[in-house]
DNA sequence: CTATATTTGCAACATTGTTTCACTTACAAC
DNA sequence: GTTGTAAGTGAAACAATGTTGCAAATATAG
């Protein structure tokens, strides 16, 4: 799907800021950090627009918010962005050498048995190791 | 096991700051934030020391650190401070609601089945929703 | 093209976390 | 106990991250 009709679908209006980071988000396949998706976006990219932008597209659903710890998020497109998807499907690693996140579609998250009366409403997994390249 | 001494096994200096931290969340019961842990603390409470201690204690494995959201952390004592332990044996659950984290000791994390390759260190599950007394 | 509701970008502020350094304290050796 | 020393403390200053209010700009429906 291109970029402009993921905002569309969704009922998001196209602005280049939106646009911008859903770009970057998709020529990259790894999920990517503020600070490297504002080198993609270069001189147009804002702090305070990023923020809202972001608080906007996490919340429709288009990408997900990775919080790798609190000082290291990285922002991910959820499955291109196919429909209101507030749940993470799978795990995410982060690799401590590298600093890289992928998301690890083989790793599916599990039908949590919670306590009587509890309710689920999203869950994650994070996974910290060293990947392949840098386990050697 | 009492507080000091679980500082002493740990090789860990008995500081008043420290003290009052353990303390704090022996009698908790719950996970807590750093303002909860600071208004327990009442005077004695100085941030830099916080960060300072609470990085000497989790690196220790007698606190683990819950992260929630970037902005949302807890702190929990890590099964009595028994042992060496950098590694979560169960998942986290955080109420939407009244915002408390509880440990669910009955969701324990499963064995992960990465691709070839990876290393893992350390894993975390997080799962959010509501908790008995708020899904009414 | 025009109207309007949304978005942007700036200033200012609030929170969170780190580094440096002089002073103090815990604790081991005596 | 007293003392020496390595470790911990707390203040100042800084850096990074996130939020709010408001006037100007802009995306879209009609």
């Amino acid at each position: 799907m291109n970029t402009t009709d993921i905002l569309k679908s969704h009922d998001i209006k196209k602005t280049p800021g939106r646009i911008a980071i859903v770009k970057a988000l998709q020529e990259s396949e790894l999920p990517l950090s503020e600070n490297e998706i504002k080198t993609q976006m270069e001189e147009m990219y804002d702090r305070i627009t990023f923020y809202r932008n972001m608080q906007v597209l996490t919340s429709a659903g288009i990408v997900h918010k990775i919080v790798i710890d609190n000082t290291l998020i990285k922002y991910g497109l959820s499955c291109d962005g196919k429909e209101h998807r507030h749940q993470n499907e799978h795990a995410h690693f982060y690799c401590e050498k590298c600093h890289s996140v992928v998301c690890l579609k083989e790793v599916r998250i599990p039908d949590y048995q919670l306590p009587s009366g509890y309710k689920l409403f999203d869950s994650d997994i994070i996974i910290k190791g060293a990947c392949e390249k840098c386990s050697h």
